[in-house]
DNA sequence: ACCTTTTGTCCGGCCGTCAAGCAAAAGTAT
DNA sequence: ATACTTTTGCTTGACGGCCGGACAAAAGGT
């Protein structure tokens, strides 16, 4: 620090901390801050100042009074920044607008052509969010950062891509330096599943410390929660159950070139074709997932069928993993019903008593929004980490 | 703390971070420690004399001079205590006196029959430890701590069994108290695989964020470190890969009364059962392994073939779970080559390159130890954490 | 004998925290 | 209206950890 005297009073340090305490939404007195922390009560009046001097933290109203006078609520303060949150399929990508709660405020969906490359496609992602950012009226001072979300492996640490099977050009790519040009702010970037795991933890299961979240749609993967944590795996291919083995898959062939794979077999595609060859043509999976819910019971019968393919793999996952949750999403799971009956009947039926015993097997709650979710909590995650914040207010101090 | 006006210098707190940095084992000079740290040339001086007072570390001769007085090389004390450490099975038991590294002074193997209940073992294993503490001329002071493995899934933070198939009358016992009472110190219980795991990763692949124990043996289970730290699971009950579908299990019964379980076609039991009906007797496991051993064609193959039953199970987890390393120990592993070519040709040939590209399959190198030495592990892990530390420098400047 | 480098020791100062006290604010009880 | 309670803001002295510098001793090279 230079040594410019301390402006602050004192005790802007640790004032993460603290905040950190608040990030559940829960307004809390100053005095039940005091007993949580066990820190003298000056001293968490210093750091409360300095929370509320940034905007962090603002006053929500009063407690009741025990006689005296009434304790002053403090609440965490979503509208302290705005996050950019993408989350890019092959076709479709959707760039939102989200406050610091990771709670969407505006999104704009986008046909896009993941294989025209890198550039064409982050040039158009960065146009929508300078768009949303200016048509609610924030500046570039305003953001928080940028989270996108990608349908391949990405590591995560660098924010590029690796080995990416469905997007061609994108392989290595600094995606995070391209969009900080044009959005600005930091730039993280992960894999969609893992966010829509991050996501759905997030804002679902925030105590929940180990949980799966299954994607069906066009592929089959799965984002892990271990300890609470994000798991990534060694090379960020952790979660990649596409192209495991599935029971029934015999020969049948499969994108990657192997043959029965539960992508093969289970996928939404795969569900239509089967479903085809009864002589039922739904189109393509949103048509799928329209029959279903009408109630066709062949098309039901079909999804169901692909949920016990996947309850097969599963089973073993929970065998090996040991969840609390597992949670279900992605196109073909809006057939909910269906999808999670042939699931758990599978999983339920497979596994032992003590690892099922405690373990929901649900739907996903964030619905079609899981991925942008995951990426705004991704960078919520990252800017309000202790060490940013202590950052963020010795610069406000400085400045 | 008490006012007693502090006989130590000054710098007694945060004395167990800078050890955190000698538990590798490597000597460093305190110039090395200023750059490692960045803390001031004074407060390392501060720490490591309060250290050194400990006993928790040494000097360990000089290193090269470069032109004046030779830097004195600094080097973590791994005699400053000493552990007990047991791997019970359901015959057998391993008691172990160890030292701060994890490295086996003196054993003795028990028989046993863990059917008999808590009591009647953990008397024999407390005798046991004494008699092995005495045998070195080891009082109850020198003792950092008790570690125990057991056959069965454990809540790791009250070291209480939970519904353990082979353990009557172990369901919840409280067998820290137990053994407390009977040996000292703190005493941190665990399932033996996790602990397999925990003393494979720590002695032999200290820097691996992800990786699988897998043993081998009467039953098959795994281990599993995610980011560095082993992974429990919701119930403790993570790794039980025992009871999962097995791709060619048919109907074949198995002990926890579903059919065509892992255990069941590839468990040592499973293979002898196999061998003996293809008119091979191997008698036992051990004798399975000897066979093997000995160049038996019939024995290798039968072996191999278990190899790839499990192999199938495990290319789901290294889909799901992408680990650096998988190492296979147990019994059954003593067969290494046979039993790690099966596993070798069905994942590698069923996994995405992403997640083998850098996958390494091994035997275990701890060989019949492994159970021993991660108990030892736990507990060092546990008595050398930083606040642990803390506090035994601050009660050894008390008295 | 002189130089270099490491180490031990000491001390003043900075910073974050604590504990305590006082005063103001804003209610309730009488 | 008055007294009491409780919360909050503000200040101050004290303490402990750490920094950074100064000095001397130790131990080896030139």
């Amino acid at each position: 620090m230079t040594s410019i005297g301390g402006v602050a009073p004192s005790g802007s340090s640790g004032a993460g901390e603290l905040l950190r305490l608040m990030l559940d939404g829960t307004p809390r007195t100053r005095a039940e801050l005091i007993k949580m922390t066990g820190l003298a009560r000056s001293t968490v009046g210093a750091r409360v100042d300095a929370l509320l001097a940034a905007g962090l933290l603002t006053t929500s109203g009063e407690a009741a009074s025990t006689g005296g006078r009434p304790p002053a609520r403090l609440a965490f303060n979503p509208d302290a920044g705005v996050v950019i949150a993408a989350d890019l399929g092959a076709t479709h990508a959707l760039v939102a607008l989200t406050d610091l709660r990771g709670r969407v405020v505006a999104e704009k969906a986008l046909r896009i052509d993941i294989s025209a490359g890198p550039e064409p496609v982050l040039d158009r992602v960065a146009r929508t969010a300078r768009s949303l950012l200016s048509s609610a009226g924030h500046g570039r001072e305003h953001l928080a950062g940028v989270g996108i979300g990608l349908p391949g492996p990405v590591e995560h640490s660098t924010g590029r891509p690796v080995l990416p099977p469905i997007m061609p050009g994108w392989d290595n790519y600094d995606v995070p330096g391209h969009l900080a040009r044009a959005v600005g702010g930091p730039v993280l970037v992960d894999n969609d599943v893992n966010l829509m795991a991050l996501g759905e933890h997030a804002t679902v299961y925030p105590h929940v410390e180990q949980m799966i979240f299954v994607k069906v749609a066009t592929g089959i993967g799965a984002g892990i929660i271990s300890g609470g944590r994000l798991h990534r795996g060694a090379q960020g291919a952790a979660g990649d159950l596409g192209h495991v083995a599935a029971l029934h898959g015999g020969d049948t062939p499969c994108t990657c070139g192997n043959v029965g794979c539960l992508e093969a077999v289970a996928s939404g595609p795969a569900v239509v074709r089967a479903l085809r060859e009864r002589g039922v043509d739904a189109g393509d999976a949103r048509g799928l997932v329209r029959l279903a819910k009408q109630g066709d019971l062949e098309a039901a019968a079909a999804i169901r069928e692909a949920g016990r393919e996947i309850g097969h793999v599963l089973a073993t996952c929970v065998s090996l993993f040991n969840p609390s949750v597992i949670a279900v999403g992605g196109l073909v799971a809006q057939a909910a019903e269906s999808l999670l009956a042939g699931i758990r009947e599978v999983v339920y039926g497979r596994s032992l008593p003590l690892a099922t015993g405690e373990l929901q097997i649900v739907a996903s709650r964030t619905g079609g929004h899981a991925g942008v979710i995951g990426a705004a909590t991704m960078v919520v995650q990252h800017v309000l980490s202790a060490e940013q914040v202590e950052h963020h207010i010795a610069e406000a101090a400085a400045g």
